[in-house]
Order: C-alpha cells, then sequence, then structure tokens
DNA sequence: TCACTGCATGGCT
DNA sequence: AAGCCATGCAGTG
C-alpha cells in the first residue's frame, strides 16, 4: 500500500490519488492517516469509502490506506461507480456470493450473520422479523443495514494485542490467518470513522444492545451462498451495531503457519474500550488447546472459531437442563431471537452427535437472560457436572456450532484421551459433510439426534446422575409427547431426504417407526420430474420457485430445495426467468404420467375445486422443510424436539391454533382445515406404520414368515412415502425386525407413546376408534387428496402462471388428465438418484380420492 | 403431588 | 453502580 499524496487537508484535490477530482468545500473525511488526520475525499470517494470499497486493511508496512498493493484491493480495482446507490443492491448480491467476509470493512461476521447457523435450525418466522432493518435483496438494501455491515467498530489497537498474543505466543500457537488480509476479517485498527457507522449504529443499539465483546469469528461464507440458494439472505441479517471483533483460526494442522508479520490480529479479546459493560468476561474467553483446535477440525480443512466457553454451573449441569449462556455470548454468537421462545438450536458435540437445543432467553431485569434449553442429555453424556466447562466453537465451512467440554479435574483430560482420542469436548466431525459414516445419526427418545454409540456412555452416566433420571421421568414422558411431533415430521422428512451421494440409506426402526438412516448428511431436495428426452438421455425438469416454469436440467443435477432459474447453470439461456419455457404443456402431460396415473384424474378434478390452498398448507411442513433445510441434515428434527413452553398469545403453532383437548370447540371429522388434515395426515401414519407392525408381529409368531404381511403398497400410501419402489430399496435392515426387541436397529424400545398424542382433538380412547380400517381409510383420502392438491398446485402454478409462456396451458387440465402422476422426486439430490437410489417422491393414489375425508 | 416453566431476587463481577 | 447470572420459587398442568 502506497501513500500517494500529501496532506489531506491541504490540498484541493481528493486525497485519492486515483481520482483527482477536486473536494468539495466541505469534504467528506475518509480514512484516518497516519498523521491521525482523516482523508479528506471528494463526494465520490468519500461515499465508497463509507461503502467499504477501499482496503479495509491497514497494512503496517505501507503508509496508508490505498492503491494497496499488497492485498490488491486498491481503489483501482473497484472504482465506485458514480451511481452507487443504485448499484448497491447489486454490489451487495455479489458481496453475498462472496461471503459475508469480502464485504469490504464489514469486519468479521458474527455468529448470528452466519446463514448456515439459521440453517442448522429451523428457521422461524422470527428470524425473518427481528431484523429492524431488514435488507431486502430483492428490492434493495436498506441503508442502515448495509451501513451496518459495512461498519467497522473502532478499536484501540494496543489494547487487543493481549489475546492474540495468547493465541500467538501462549499454549494455543494459532496462527493468525492471512484471511485478515484478504478477508477483512481484520478489521482496521486505525479504523476510519464513518458517518454511515454512525447513523447507523444508533438505532442497531438502541435495538441490540449488545455489542458482542469477542470473536474469533471467521470471514464467512455460507454453505448457502455457495450455491447461491439461500445465500445471505438479507432478512437473516442483523443489524448488529458492532460486529464482533474477529479473528479466523485456523487450525494449526491445517495451515501451520503463523500469519505474516503485517497482519494485525483482530483478536477476541474483550474490547477495552470504555464500554464496560459491553466487556466480556474473561472467563467466557475461549481457551482453546492446539489439541483442541485439531480434534475439533479432525483430518479436514475445517476452520475452527472458537466462540466462548462457560463453566458450568449447578443449575446448568443440574437437571432442569438449562444452561445459562452468557449474555453478551449468546447474543454475539447465536442467532438474533427476538421472542422467549427463541429457536432450536443444533449443536455438534464432542463425538459428531447433533444435539438440538432450544435457545431462548428470559426477560430478566430490562435485560435478558439467554438460556439453553434441553441440554441435559447433552450433559449427561458427556458426563459434565458442575466445574465442567462447555466451549462452543463454530467450524467452517458450514458454520457448523460445536459444543466442547473441559472437565475441570486435570485428570480427565487423560481420561478423556482414553476415553476417545478426540473426546476433550471437541469433535472430530468437522462438518455435517464430513464424510464420517457416524454422524448421521438417529433420534434418540429424548429428542436429540444421537449416534448409536452413545449407550454406554449414558449408562456411565445415568450412574453418576442416577437421581436425576428418576426426576427426569416425566420429563421424558413429555418429551416423548413432543416427539410425536418429531417423529411424524420425521417420518415426513423421510419423504424428501435423500442419501448424500455416494450413500445408501439404510432403513432403522425407532419406536416402532422406520427411518432411513443415511449415513452422511442426507439432504433435502427439490422437487423434480425425471424423464428421458428424445434421445434417450436421463434429465430432469425442476421448476422455477420464481417463475413456476420447468427447466431441463441434467439428471444427475443436485437442486436446493429452493431453486430458481437464476441457479441454471446448466442452460444458461434459460437462467432468468423471462426466457421461455422450453416445456409446453402437452409435453409436460405426457410427462406426468409417468409418475402416477392416478393422480391426473385428482388434478383434474382439482381444478374444479378452488380451495387447493388448504391441502398445500397441509404439506406446507414438507415445504418447509425442503426450504429451510436448504441441504442441511435432517432440520426437520430440531423443530420437532422443540419444546414450546407456554404458548402464548400470537402462536400460530399448530398446538397453539388448535382448541387445547377436550377444550374449545372441537372440530369436526370432516373438517379439512389444515390442522386436521396435519393431525389426520399424521394419525393416518402412525397408524398405518402400528397396522404394519402388528401384521409383522402376527407373521413372526403365527408363520414364520419374514414377509411383512402388510403390503408394501399400504405404507406407499403414506402421505410422505420414502421412495419408489424400483428406485433403490435403502438397506433394508427392516420389517422382519422391526417389531423386535432384539432388533439391532432399534434404537429405543417401543413404548407405544402415542395414544392420544396425536390428534389434539382427539381423545386418546379415541385412537382405538380411528383404526385402520374403521377410519384410516377416510384418512388415506384425506392424506392424498392434500398430497395431490400439492402437486395439482405445483403443476397449476407452472401451467397457469401469468409470468409464463403462451405454450403453457396448465397442466392436468387436459384429457391427458387421466395419466398424469404425482411421482416427483424430491430429491434431486443424489447424483444417481434415478439410478442408485430412491429419488422418486412416488404417491401412489390407486384409493379413490375424497376431499372432504 | 410433582415436574416443568417462567420470572424474580440477590450476590457478584 | 450497573447489570449479569446463579438460583430460588411460584404458577401451571
Amino acid at each position: 500500500m502506497t501513500s500517494t499524496s500529501g496532506a489531506a487537508s491541504s490540498s484541493k484535490i481528493c486525497f485519492n490519488s486515483d481520482c483527482n477530482d477536486l473536494k468539495s468545500e466541505r469534504p467528506r473525511k475518509g480514512w484516518r492517516l497516519r498523521t491521525g488526520e482523516l482523508a479528506e475525499l471528494c463526494d465520490r470517494c468519500a461515499c465508497a469509502f463509507e461503502e467499504g470499497r477501499f482496503c479495509d486493511t491497514f497494512h503496517s508496512k505501507a503508509s496508508g490506506w490505498r492503491n494497496c498493493e499488497s492485498c490488491g484491493k486498491a481503489p483501482n480495482s473497484s472504482w465506485p461507480p458514480l451511481l452507487f446507490h443504485s448499484s448497491l443492491s447489486e454490489r451487495f448480491k455479489d458481496y453475498s456470493a462472496k461471503g459475508w467476509s469480502q464485504l469490504a470493512g464489514s469486519g468479521p461476521v458474527p455468529w448470528r450473520q452466519a446463514p448456515s447457523l439459521f440453517n442448522s435450525s429451523i428457521p422461524q418466522p422470527e428470524l425473518h422479523s427481528r431484523v429492524p432493518y431488514e435488507v431486502d435483496l430483492s428490492t434493495g438494501i436498506d441503508r442502515l443495514n448495509v451501513s451496518d455491515r459495512l461498519s467497522i467498530p473502532s478499536l484501540e489497537k494496543t489494547k487487543i494485542e493481549d489475546f492474540s498474543e495468547r493465541l500467538m505466543n501462549g499454549p494455543l500457537k494459532l496462527g493468525a490467518p492471512d484471511i485478515l488480509e484478504n478477508g477483512n476479517a481484520g478489521i482496521n485498527c486505525e479504523e476510519p470513522p464513518s458517518s454511515c457507522l454512525t447513523k447507523s449504529q444508533q438505532p442497531s443499539l438502541k435495538e441490540e444492545p449488545s455489542n458482542p465483546p469477542f470473536g474469533l469469528a471467521v470471514p464467512y461464507t455460507s454453505p448457502g451462498d455457495a450455491n447461491g440458494q439461500i445465500g445471505v439472505s438479507g432478512t437473516h441479517l442483523r443489524p448488529n451495531p458492532q460486529p464482533p471483533l474477529a479473528k479466523q483460526l485456523h487450525s494449526n494442522l491445517h495451515n501451520g503457519l503463523d500469519s505474516s508479520s503485517e497482519t494485525q490480529i483482530r483478536n477476541g479479546r474483550p474490547r477495552p474500550d470504555g464500554r464496560g459493560r459491553n466487556q466480556l468476561f474473561p472467563r467466557y474467553w475461549p481457551r482453546f488447546t492446539n489439541q483442541d483446535l485439531q480434534q475439533i477440525s479432525g483430518d479436514s480443512n475445517s476452520i475452527i472459531t472458537p466462540l466462548f466457553e462457560k463453566m458450568l454451573s449447578a443449575s446448568d449441569a443440574g437437571r432442569i437442563g438449562r444452561l445459562v449462556l452468557p449474555k453478551k455470548c449468546a447474543e454475539a454468537y447465536f442467532p438474533a431471537i427476538s421472542q422467549p421462545e427463541g429457536l432450536p438450536l443444533k449443536v455438534q458435540d464432542s463425538k459428531g452427535k447433533e444435539w438440538i437445543f432450544q435457545f431462548r432467553f428470559w426477560p430478566n431485569n430490562n435485560s435478558r437472560m439467554y438460556v439453553l434449553e434441553g441440554v441435559t442429555p447433552c450433559i449427561q453424556n458427556m458426563q459434565l457436572q458442575a466445574g465442567d466447562v462447555v466451549t462452543f466453537s463454530r467450524l467452517e465451512p458450514g458454520g457448523k456450532l460445536v459444543m466442547g467440554f473441559r472437565k475441570a479435574s486435570t485428570a480427565s483430560a487423560t481420561e478423556q484421551d482414553n476415553e476417545a482420542k478426540n473426546s476433550s469436548g471437541v469433535s472430530m466431525h468437522g462438518d455435517a459433510e464430513m464424510a464420517d459414516p457416524t454422524s448421521w445419526s438417529k433420534v434418540d427418545k429424548s429428542g436429540y439426534i444421537a449416534k448409536e454409540a452413545l449407550g454406554t456412555k449414558l449408562a456411565a452416566s445415568r450412574k453418576r446422575k442416577n437421581s436425576m433420571l428418576g426426576s427426569k421421568s416425566k420429563r421424558l414422558r413429555i418429551d416423548t409427547k413432543d416427539l410425536i411431533e418429531l417423529k411424524l415430521t420425521w417420518e415426513e422428512a423421510q419423504g424428501l431426504l435423500r442419501p448424500p451421494p455416494n450413500h445408501v440409506p439404510s432403513v432403522v426402526v425407532i419406536e416402532g417407526f422406520e427411518f432411513e438412516e443415511y449415513e452422511d448428511a442426507p439432504i433435502l431436495g427439490k422437487p423434480t420430474i425425471f424423464a428421458t428426452d428424445n434421445s434417450g438421455e436421463k434429465i430432469q425438469w425442476a421448476q422455477c420457485e420464481d417463475c413456476f416454469k420447468w427447466r431441463r436440467l441434467p439428471s444427475n443435477a443436485l437442486l436446493p430445495s429452493k431453486w430458481i432459474c437464476s441457479s441454471n447453470s446448466w442452460d444458461p439461456e434459460r437462467s432468468f426467468c423471462l426466457a421461455p419455457q422450453e416445456l409446453t404443456t402437452e409435453q409436460l402431460e405426457d410427462l406426468l404420467p409417468h409418475c402416477n396415473p392416478a393422480a391426473s384424474k385428482k388434478m383434474k378434478a382439482a381444478k374444479r375445486e378452488p380451495e387447493n390452498v388448504d391441502a398445500l398448507e397441509g404439506l406446507d411442513t414438507l415445504a418447509n422443510l425442503a426450504i429451510l433445510g436448504e441441504g442441511e441434515a435432517l432440520p426437520a428434527s430440531s423443530q420437532a424436539t422443540t419444546k414450546h413452553p407456554r404458548h402464548r398469545p400470537g402462536c400460530s403453532c399448530i398446538v397453539c391454533i388448535q382448541p387445547p383437548s377436550g377444550k374449545g370447540p372441537k372440530h369436526k371429522q370432516t373438517c379439512t382445515c389444515n390442522v386436521c388434515q396435519t393431525v389426520k395426515r399424521r394419525f393416518r401414519t402412525l397408524m398405518l406404520r402400528r397396522e404394519k407392525k402388528q401384521s409383522q408381529k402376527e407373521a413372526e409368531t403365527t408363520c414364520k414368515k419374514p414377509q411383512p404381511s402388510l403390503p408394501d403398497k399400504v405404507l406407499d400410501d403414506d402421505p410422505v412415502p420414502r421412495t419408489n419402489a424400483g428406485n433403490s430399496s435403502p438397506n433394508v435392515k427392516k420389517v422382519v425386525s422391526e417389531g423386535s426387541d432384539n432388533d439391532p436397529n432399534r434404537v429405543k424400545s417401543s413404548t407405544s407413546p402415542f395414544k392420544g398424542q396425536i390428534d389434539l382433538n382427539i381423545q386418546p380412547e379415541r385412537e382405538e376408534e380411528l383404526s385402520p380400517g374403521a377410519d384410516s381409510g377416510s384418512m388415506m383420502r384425506l392424506i392424498q387428496d392434500a398430497t395431490e392438491r400439492y402437486l395439482r398446485q405445483q403443476m397449476l402454478s407452472s401451467g397457469g402462471n401469468s409470468n409464463s409462456d403462451a405454450t403453457q396451458t396448465p397442466p392436468g387440465g387436459g384429457s391427458e388428465g387421466e395419466k398424469i402422476s404425482s411421482s416427483v422426486n424430491l430429491g434431486s439430490s443424489h447424483r444417481d438418484s434415478d439410478r442408485d437410489h430412491p429419488t422418486v417422491f412416488s404417491i401412489k393414489t390407486s384409493a379413490p380420492s375424497s376431499a372432504t375425508g
């Protein structure tokens, strides 16, 4: 970086030597010069500066802030266009695509700004509403928010050294990464005062008083960004007044080198900048050892970002299952929550197990008290007790939240080493994409996802906290109650889950319910239609979420759940919504019958039914799964494990919109509202499972026949059937042993916990009435109908969309409607999906449909 | 009666 | 002295 101009204010020319424009009479201030003055800029440069277009890294060996030859971010290369603001949105998108880390001047990205973190949990509406200054990438950028993003917290350089020294010279020996140079994780110590910063922070500070006090944050590139799907959704952003100071920690294992001396550490030390209230107590500073970091990263190239740690109090480790989070940490590194209910948070533990905690807060003295709920199983599993330390860190890529631990006793370190090479509280499994075959996992009864290997450790922890379990019995029952939703959601999710590439799912039976188990993170994909073109080439058709046009894609294309034309990298000519649809209505109709002839009849009928929205909503769970999952593994579980404490007015969850059992007006049996649809669908699924299980038991006991007595077809009537028949039967360890207690795949013994827990309106005793033989038929019809409506909607929206080409007509509307099927690939994510694995979402609607049930 | 939930209190930083 | 947070406790089901 070279300084090319003289005094900041002596000249009438813009300080930026590449500009040479005259400054205005009241020149705007730019970066701070070594002299201490602020560079005076012309309006254009000032604006560019304020928007972070200048090199944002201070290079100590250079003399200024411009023409950065070290990092290449010279004004020349990003010379501001004249129409800054009009281009802002575009630039913003561009930044998004690159990841927030490359937002010039934006500083490190706090956790809460990392979309993937939210992906890891079930997003809630709150995520979209909590931000007072939302960025709407589609309509423009909220300037304030942008400014927030671009703002840089002021630092006192000398004050930030100690933590970095601790990192650099202490036992951590963590290399300060060069990322600080490239990615603006580095925060300029001589950060220029920005007018944007000032004005934007005020409301934010008001709204979010927290100031992430330390950071080790990571230049963030979310997976969503990578695939261009979710990207950095502005609605996920939170106007964080001061991005946390950050430092990216590469494990020595991977980068093996310290940064250049030029690199300035943006350390994680609480800012001693006079805002004492914002300081984080040292007891929360992460104290990761080399070993910790190595263990976290394993052999991967994961980047570890220690976030914070906390010593467990008696309350934390107690049976209440609530882990009080340091407020600053919670606000800095966990998703922002505006409602006390918070949101479920997926956390990976030291062994790669996934846990779902409820991250929430309580109002407390005009403040908030953040807690993680439901940590008891995890803490027990880790065999932690008061005095032990839990650590939170983050893995990149993936933004996975990792919860580690450190035993209070020094002996425990050895113990941990012996116990598991990497169980000093950190994970060997970098992220969900890591190919550890044991990472994925099944649902434990307590509502978290746990690996099978859990058993022995649980036993040990039970021994230690024996008394606790007794008192927890009811809690477990409640969890079981909650799990109704979980399991059913899982079942629904199963229809959307696809094995990751090169993996064949196996089926495990959990409490009598089958779940596909993937040895890697399953994938939620977008429904597509597989077909073969005229040349015999296998292709698939995917529908744009925005324009509803169908686009032809390679059969092996991996689509996220939300796919739009602009993501069509396979066909640039149709990579935008205005491009005409390649598929004519007739072709579409021809295409669809491949899937399910029966469905076409329904679709045809559907055109006469105006209200297909309700049924569509009945599938919203699936849709949400697909949309919200966005490649993340099993998000459904997190939602399902959410404890919903004391439903509040305004809560729109399925529980709250339904009168409590026995109270309020009951829904009629013919009610087709969303709740009833959902409930009935779930109930039907349950009954089918149960019936199947019972039949198998009978078959086993009487005939010793391994074949299930219930035809598979019945299961295929499942609203969210797992597979299409020829496609890949997964490694079905299943059915024969399903009902057996000796089933090795059986994770938990079936305790038949579902009685009376299906329909909030259905009294427990009614469940038996609603046996498959009695009522499930109508339920099946309901389910089928809902499914068909969904498919109908899909087709209608494609064919009838006003944006569509004139060549399109609503599919299913013609005489060919009889042939239209509803075999939809819900997971094109598998590369060999049409060959090796079941990727066809088969909805067999052989039974006559009844709209009202 | 008991476990869970949400809030309040007060010690401590 | 402010406010965080560990913990107590009352309300609820």
